[in-house]
DNA sequence: TAATAAAATTAGACAGTGTTCAGTTTTTTT
DNA sequence: AAAAAAACTGAACACTGTCTAATTTTATTA
């Protein structure tokens, strides 16, 4: 078969991705195959290459979709949830990735090879979430806080993804926790009353 | 060729598991190969299936020595340091896997199938470092504190570890962070100081 | 000590994988 | 209508993990 005129590019482009998302939920990261995306899209191999330039592309591109989709999560938490918005946060962190444990967990085992080789469009899906927080976290505090907030926001993302990680990955529960959200949210909440009284 | 008598049990058991670990260190998680650690050893594939159960055995064993060379780190930290002894604790958290960055992250990289298929000895060996860390944050709090000190000293490397799997990872690095180890010994301090005072 | 059982090791088969590329068909441009 | 460009396939290549029959050596038994 040659040339084929069943999908624009950009119809084609959004088919392989759904097609990669749902198998990542289904496999995960380790049984993840490329040849397996475009059989079930009912392409061959080499479009894979010829749409995005990699398979690393593709990944990539997968993982930017979950980030969206969590980004996403977070705000619909934000809008529904109590006053209490970040624990909003913190909880919406955590419920997204153990019920997306699959795709979740590719966005951190995917390993780009080159730092810079991530898409501009890439790079914006992802730092969505970046900001909601950092927005949070900046109502949060007094105006006249000397803080970076843009640099503590994504400490206390690190702090929080550091205990997710730990639970989803299974260590954690290794040891027993029974809590780990409740852990997660105590260290942030200490962080941001410290830094809500100091003025 | 059939049996051979060139190595014991055990000796043959610490040439794969050597092997493997220099591996690892060379060419990461996602390149490490079965195959080419058999080959690097002198011996055939199925030696490994024989030795170790499955390749994952010879996975999490090599992941178990690289916890105890991180566990031995931290303690060559804590006695040559100074006398903040919770910043050589961060400190050596950081320094090994910057150190150490394909073998520290192939701890987190790989999925052990089975959650209780980590052997015994396995699961002695990545202990340690959770013990080292309790007893210093033991030291550090009021006798009488009212805390679970296990969990809570938990909590406290899940907060280390978001910030360094982010930098090892990139893409924290990504986003221009300076100084990932000031912002993770900040929030632990925060922490700490406000459980030390309250009594 | 001789015969038998058990253990260790290998080679090869199997079904996958990512990547590349020549060849074919369709669309676009000239 | 002819030429150029783009899209798509299928097969080849060199890998991978896993399993098994066959072979050789060691250990056990008679």
């Amino acid at each position: 078969m040659g040339r084929r005129s069943d999908h624009t590019r950009a119809e084609l482009r959004e088919l392989l991705l759904q097609t990669g998302h749902q198998l990542m939920a289904q496999v995960g990261y380790a049984r993840f195959s490329g040849r397996e995306v475009a059989k079930r899209a009912g392409y061959s191999v080499g479009t894979i290459y010829n749409v995005f330039e990699s398979l690393d592309g593709l990944l990539a591109a997968i993982n930017t979709r979950t980030f969206v989709l969590w980004s996403r999560h977070l705000q619909k938490r934000l809008e529904t949830g109590g006053e209490d918005r970040i624990a909003s946060l913190v909880e919406g962190y955590f419920t997204f990735a153990l019920d997306n444990p699959q795709t979740w967990s590719a966005i951190y085992e995917h390993r780009v090879p080159e730092k810079d080789s991530l898409s501009e469009e890439d790079l914006e899906g992802r730092g969505a979430l970046t900001l909601i927080v950092e927005q949070e976290v900046r109502t949060a505090l007094p105006e006249d806080t000397g803080l970076d907030v843009a640099r503590y926001a994504r400490s206390l993302i690190a702090t929080v993804h550091g205990h997710c990680s730990y639970v989803v990955s299974g260590s954690f529960a290794l040891l027993d926790e029974t809590d780990p959200v409740g852990s997660a949210l105590d260290r942030v909440r200490e962080s941001l009353e410290l830094h809500q009284q100091r003025r």
